[in-house]
DNA sequence: TTGTACGCGTTATCAG
DNA sequence: CTGATAACGCGTACAA
């Protein structure tokens, strides 16, 4: 691996020369040319690892997600990407699989790395974000809340678990059970009191014993589905609070033959790979590469030294509904 | 942000006595209890910037995929990410989005941060990876094959496309189409081949007519297929060489009310979001989280200064047939 | 415009 | 076992 060293000898020059061309610096047309010949045939490209120790940063950010296989956060991932992208940079991805362990570690790594700014999809809301923060480093949370005074982007939860409760109970269903994520997630705790509510003006049935608590994934699903139908008094439709565990409730109901709109289903999130007939069920869409967008446009924003204070902005999300009428019992 | 200096300061002993203690070297009890304590009050972390440079090498992976978006490549991410972990090493994930240039960009990132090795799913059959190579860095590939002679692990792809072609004209369809990737993909050339050698075998109608060429997405399923069903003979099954595009296929089909086993259907790849009967269709499985074990274990045996000559593994795949009878025309 | 020389924070070498 | 000191490869005052 050639360093400016080499590339000086070569082109005659010292290695600040070589430095300032691969800096966009003042040099003269002549010094230029046998620099990156030089560079060209010794195929030098520079070390960003000491570029980094000697400057103090890098031009990548990290994005740190708790479950690379959902693709809500995927696609919010697009979304941070594509807008670095425009603003020359690179982002990685790291996966924390919703441990606060495995976060931290990330978290250090971006820091101690010179990384320019972190974007953070917390595992929950007691993730530790000193290691960022004591070191002024630039970060954003999106999607959940953090407890620290820090940027961030979230959508409007509450409301969304009222407008996928609402949809339901819209369409004649008389028993709108929940199935949402671990106690200590912000945004499931938001979503299912947004069911709650409205569960509690328009519903007559003991409320809480049609929730469930799940892991967010498809098998969280799954298994609080068959929960929830193995009860005495089975609810005729149900709310889940994101994406994979709407899947999980599917599977379950179709396997059942109770399909949509049999039992009614509204999903908080989108389903990019389902074949399903959007007419049979109620999406609260949400917009998950928006997020990603907003998150890094304040980041960069902060990377740029802008100091205003902490700003937390709330996307909307907007409902398509299903408009089928329940089945009369 | 500390560094072993002041951490030195603090406890009486040298920087290098320090040095020591974050690299589980001889240190006497006393100091090493020093200078831990030293560093938590500074609340110090080694710098891997600086360590990096120094050792010039880090723990970290870079994995670099294609499709961030596509849960194919998701899945490998997760069987890398777990082999990693167990070895101590991190690995962070670069989006390419199909692109070379982006890919050649994040080569050039991962041998410039100094990170341990790479393992990639190339973009297409001419990824430049010669950033890697001229370093001497570890690397594999996974998935796609990469024209130079470097360690890889893939699947047998033409037997895919044979086996997922075999089942639809066993199950009695009599034309069956083929909806495959961008030309120059080698997955996509190779599952091709083997849909058309049995096509051949096995249907009397002008086979070329029935490929069509699109992206990998489900958008590009979503255009073929249409286009398929406007043919004035249109198949009456399809395969479909990838996930996302069989995705975007049946999307088409339920629209037109014309969902398996109306039309046949077989995808490659696994569908791990959809709510559809797991009868109606046939599967060609492929073991994404195996490939990314596999290629984890021979790029972490490479950075342990195994030296052998490259190896390429091809990991079996396995069908999921349905036994569906086409409908008697 | 160009070159010299120092420092970014660590680790490795070499004495002691 | 411990300490001083020289790199690792680059950017940047400072001087010319």
């Amino acid at each position: 691996m050639a360093t400016i060293y080499e590339v000086a000898a070569l082109a005659g020059v010292s290695p600040a020369t070589v430095s300032r061309v691969f800096n966009d610096m003042r040099v003269s047309e002549e010094k230029t040319r046998a620099v990156r010949s030089a560079a060209q045939s010794l195929n030098f490209t520079p070390n960003r690892t000491a570029r980094s120790l000697r400057k103090q940063n890098s031009e990548v950010i990290a994005l740190v997600i708790p479950d690379i296989e959902n693709p809500f956060f995927t696609s919010l991932a697009r979304g941070v990407e594509d807008r670095a992208q425009e603003a020359g940079f690179s982002v990685v991805l790291c996966n924390t699989d919703e441990s606060t362990a495995k976060e931290a570690k990330y978290l250090e790594i971006a820091v101690s790395e010179n990384m320019a700014g972190v974007i953070v999809a917390p595992a929950s809301d007691h993730s530790d974000l000193k290691s960022v923060l004591s070191r002024g480093k630039p970060i954003v949370s999106v999607d959940r809340g953090t407890g620290y005074d820090i940027d961030g982007v979230m959508v409007d939860n509450r409301p969304a678990g009222r407008a996928a409760a609402t949809a339901l109970f819209d369409s004649g269903y008389q028993r709108v059970a929940c199935i949402t994520g671990p106690l200590g997630i912000e945004t499931a705790d938001e979503r299912t009191r947004g069911w709650r509510q409205t569960a509690t003006q328009r519903g007559s049935y003991p409320i809480d014993e049609y929730l469930r608590h799940a892991n967010h994934r498809v098998d969280g699903g799954r298994a609080a589905m068959i929960e929830l139908l193995s009860m005495p008094e089975p609810p005729d439709a149900v709310v889940a609070t994101n994406n994979l565990m709407g899947v999980g409730a599917l599977q379950i109901l179709s396997e059942a033959g109770m399909a949509p709109p049999s039992v009614g289903v509204a999903v908080i999130g989108d389903l990019p790979f389902t074949t399903l007939d959007p007419a049979t069920i109620t999406l609260v869409h949400l917009p998950a590469r928006n997020l990603g967008i907003a998150a890094a446009t304040m980041l960069i924003e902060r990377i740029n030294g802008d100091t205003q204070p902490p700003r937390t902005v709330v996307l909307r999300n907007e409902i398509s509904r299903a408009n089928i009428p329940a089945p009369t019992e």
